[in-house]
DNA sequence: CAAATATACTGAACGGTGTTCAGAAAATCC
DNA sequence: GGATTTTCTGAACACCGTTCAGTATATTTG
């Protein structure tokens, strides 16, 4: 059966059609300001169509995590690759805060926006989400045998070290650190002396 | 003029009213699913009456924000005032997450939603938020005076603690430790762990 | 190849949103 | 008590996510 093969990839391609004028749209406009409609226009299909490939808008956000947690796990794979487990631990705490830095918007989709686990409780996969965490809590694990870390328990090791990241881009992202009164740069570099004092004060 | 200043009070009453339940669904449904009409109906006013006293919703953000960071700081005053510097540091990080996790809707308005300081550049005031914030320099300030802290810049102390207290709230507030499979009480247990942990890690 | 069926797509419609504004209602002034 | 100012209303506008009867296209059948 060539024929339901093809249809099968057609449907493929459609559901890639939406998705990348999705992301591309989130990025640029954000989630809440990206219409269904607006996406439509894009693509140059009836907004109807959209929902025969996903069941809402909701599901589309899911879709564009999961591309946007692979391209996290693609950074960490080039950036944090250092055989020494500390050092790896370094390389991954400066990606993933430049990946948020660089990708606000993205950031956004993939750790601050109200939509995925606090509903849909099943869908706690978090796609590729958990294969960035077990990148962190691998290395994590590797420091902790090494004796490396001054935490007794990796996971609250895990829990701190993602929450100061975290802490960091998401002030960042969201402009509360306007409160500070400094410039940008003086920011930015607070923002990096921060994960390297905090970096310097776990090491064991 | 008496008959001025009972008009000039009875616009602050009405300006009350709107607020009052504003605040009191914002906090209930959150600030997305809050309808101006639902707000007119809950306060028996049409819909166009509130614009009489709020140019747009995110002047009712602001305001609520404004009652939020009054909140905030009165749990600061109740709850941090030990004599000791670093014991108050301590009293505030604790106050700050618990604050966070006990009123997560609350806490969205004031330090996740995308509202105030994105646009408006000049709402910098931030009204009762730099009151919080100042809470917490003081305090730093202190510790650094008596060189009770690790860190060399107060300003880079008061942007790590600060970002910590926030990763770690607005992670769980956001759902995101669902990652790490744990029960509710492990990861609030873990939260305050976390905490203990970095406070010893940054005492000098 | 033509008719019948199955699939893909459309776009109007539903109930919602924030916001505006002409006009009605109420309060104040003279 | 009539004119004027202030306060309030609610229909209207342009959006939103979502649904679904109906149309257009593609495939299968006779």
């Amino acid at each position: 059966m060539g024929i339901s093969d093809r249809k099968e990839r057609e449907k493929q391609e459609m559901k890639k059609l939406i998705i990348d004028a999705a992301l591309r749209m989130f990025v640029e406009d954000g989630y809440e300001k990206t219409s269904i409609r607006n996406i439509a226009d894009r693509i140059e299909y009836s907004p109807g169509t959209i929902y025969l490939y996903y069941k809402d808008k909701d599901e589309l956000l899911y879709a564009v995590q999961k591309e946007a947690f692979s391209k996290m796990l693609e950074t960490f794979q080039r950036e944090a690759t250092s055989r020494s487990p500390w050092k790896r631990l370094e390389q991954i705490a400066y990606s993933y805060v430049n990946f948020g830095i660089k990708h606000p918007d993205l950031y956004d989709l993939m750790f601050i926006i109200r939509a995925p686990m606090n509903t849909a409780e099943e869908k706690g996969d978090w796609d590729n989400g958990d294969a960035c965490f077990n990148y962190l809590t691998d290395t994590i694990g590797e420091c902790m045998e090494k004796g490396l870390l001054r935490y007794s328990d990796p996971r609250v090791a895990a829990l701190s070290i993602w929450s100061m990241g975290h802490g960091l881009v998401s002030l960042q992202v969201r402009c509360r650190f306007k409160v500070m009164q400094l410039s940008d740069d003086q920011v930015s570099n607070m923002i990096h002396l921060s994960i390297k004092e905090f970096l310097r004060t776990i090491k064991a």
